[in-house]
RNA sequence: GGCCCCGUGGUCAAGCGGUUAAGACAUCGCCCUUUCACGGCGGUAACAGGGGUUCGAGUCCCCUCGGGGUCACCA
């Protein structure tokens, strides 16, 4: 029984999708479901495409997500290397064992002549499919021409019929005809493979047990099973797995403003949570649980569990899931989370974070909408009269120009300025005077806050605010609603 | 367009021939409350459509429709 050996093998043309979190997160789960390995490899072979920096890109994103890799570029390993650039001269060889038993063939059409033969089949509406002209060039004479140093690439011979086939954990037994499969390239000509072949070779190399990769290659996979039959290989277990979608008609994508991993977390959306969210894309566990650590999530996950049709990703719920994880920390741990955001709005105004961040932790849902969230603390905002009047807490403009003039001497006397006193004597206040709460404690936490909504009361942004502040607010609402009512 | 795949409420999703078709998010209402939020209670809302098979179909088969993927010297 060979152990269990799974890869994810990015291309490092950018920042770590959502998506491509999510494949990374079901592969890795599956090996350490399993106790094998999760290996990381950088499939690097369009050198075009690749962006710098993309590859640190993925370790970091790997490792903020905690999923560590076994083997991979940075932390080595027995199979290396593992950036396929770095390992350039090992596709030649078995490229050509290919040629030698007529599975592959050298190609010297040139791109130019290609492109011209594709646009007439799509003048003619016709798909296009290499018609295996090189093929026809004496083998002899081929192996001359590539020696000669004439440009060449080398593609997969499929037969001209028949069928390829291979069987996905997910998707069942899926099979193609050979007459609708393409002559691919394997080799291009700048030596480097294609993915069609590096896939397949490294995979192999690297004694991958399970490919998990996205849909995008299912209807390919077949082609890869044809060479994996030519080497005399056993293919590894497929699980394909079904697109993240933005909506109903289109993927999840950066172009459209579609937030990676790492504006995620940049955003204030906390590791754990999105990991949770997105294991539960298109996959299940079968019951209603919903909460799971990594840990968990390694014990609970299933391929049985997957989802074979593409999963809609839900802002909201992400958002619900990440409110519920900051509830869930501790009262230490959200303090440190949220000082930065803090910091953002009051930065240097001697706000008690400490207090703050009690009164904050059950309403934040993500940390970038804190500052916003306590901005008033620093700036009294601008806002209207009417924030005064309130039916239910029977607040009118008059009604609340006089109940602050009822509790600014009260407040006046207070001493010292901390949340029991202000609450005790307030308290004691209203119901010395026959009053109600609501008509007095609704004008109060206006004239302090300018928000028809606050983290916490009255009470508690008067204690936030501290004495001068607060009673100086409290005078400027008195003016202004003494102004008001003289107007009207 | 050819080929491949998919199809349970707005979204995630349970269901694997017999259920009043779960649960969660969102949404709406009520309660709690010095605001908001949290919390509690309740509501609206789904088997894409049509044929079969079967005593019985969301579950099996076929067709239609809808959606996705793929047809590169990209992965």
């Amino acid at each position: 029984m060979t152990s269990v050996r799974t890869r994810f093998a990015p291309s490092p043309t950018g920042y770590l999708h959502l998506g491509g979190l999510r494949t990374a997160l079901f592969t890795y789960l599956y090996a350490r479901k399993h106790g094998g390995k999760f290996i990381l490899r950088i499939e690097d072979t369009d050198q075009e495409r690749e962006v710098p920096g993309a590859v640190q890109l993925i370790y970091d994103s790997l490792r903020a997500a905690g999923l560590e890799y076994d083997e991979g570029p940075d932390v080595g390993g027995d199979y290396g290397p593992y950036i396929q650039t770095q390992r350039k001269d090992t596709y030649l060889p078995y490229a050509m064992q290919l040629v030698e038993s007529g599975h592959a063939y050298p190609c010297f059409c040139t791109r130019e002549e290609l492109e011209e033969r594709r646009a007439a089949a799509a003048a003619r509406g016709e798909t296009f499919k290499y018609d295996k002209h090189c093929l026809g060039i004496p083998r002899q004479e081929a192996l001359r021409r590539m020696q000669s140093g004439e440009p060449y690439v080398i593609r997969q011979n499929i037969p001209a019929e028949g069928i390829a086939s291979f069987d996905d954990l997910l998707f069942g037994h899926i099979e193609a005809e050979c007459s609708t499969l393409d002559d691919n390239v394997l080799i291009k000509q700048d030596g480097l493979p294609t993915y069609n072949f590096a896939n397949v070779i490294d995979d192999h190399l690297m004694g991958i047990t399970h490919v998990t990769r996205g849909t995008e290659y299912l209807s390919s996979a077949p082609k890869y099973n044809l060479l994996y039959e030519a080497f005399g290989w056993t293919p590894p277990v497929y699980i394909h797995l079904p697109v993240v979608m933005k909506d109903a008609t289109r993927k999840l994508s950066k172009r459209y403003g579609d937030p990676s991993f790492e504006d995620l977390l940049s955003m204030g959306y906390l590791r754990d949570a999105i990991i949770n969210f997105i294991a539960l894309l298109g996959w299940s566990p079968g019951n209603d649980r919903e909460f799971f650590s990594k840990e968990e999530l390694i014990e609970a996950f299933d391929e049985k569990g997957l989802n074979k049709s593409p999963a809609i990703f839900n802002m909201d719920k992400l958002t619900w899931f990440n409110a519920e994880y900051i509830r869930r920390l501790s009262p230490e741990e959200y303090l440190e989370l949220a000082t930065p955001w803090f910091d953002r709005a009051l930065g240097g105004r001697g706000i008690d974070y400490c207090r703050l961040a009690e009164l904050m932790q059950g309403r934040t849902e993500v940390f970038n909408r804190v500052p916003d969230m306590v901005r008033f603390l620093a700036e009294m905002p601008g806002y209207e009269n009417e924030l005064y009047v309130n039916k239910k807490q029977k607040s009118t403009l008059e009604s609340s120009l006089d109940a602050l003039k009822f509790m600014l001497p009260v407040l006046e006397e207070v001493k010292p300025w901390q949340e029991t006193a202000l609450h005790d004597t307030v308290m004691q206040a209203i119901a010395e005077a026959g009053r109600k709460n609501g008509p007095v404690l609704w004008p109060l936490r206006i004239a302090i806050s300018g928000q028809a909504s606050t983290p916490g009361g009255a009470i508690e942004i008067a204690y936030l605010l501290g004495r001068e502040e607060t009673l100086a607010r409290i005078r400027a609402a008195i003016e202004r609603l003494t102004a008001a009512l003289q107007t009207a």
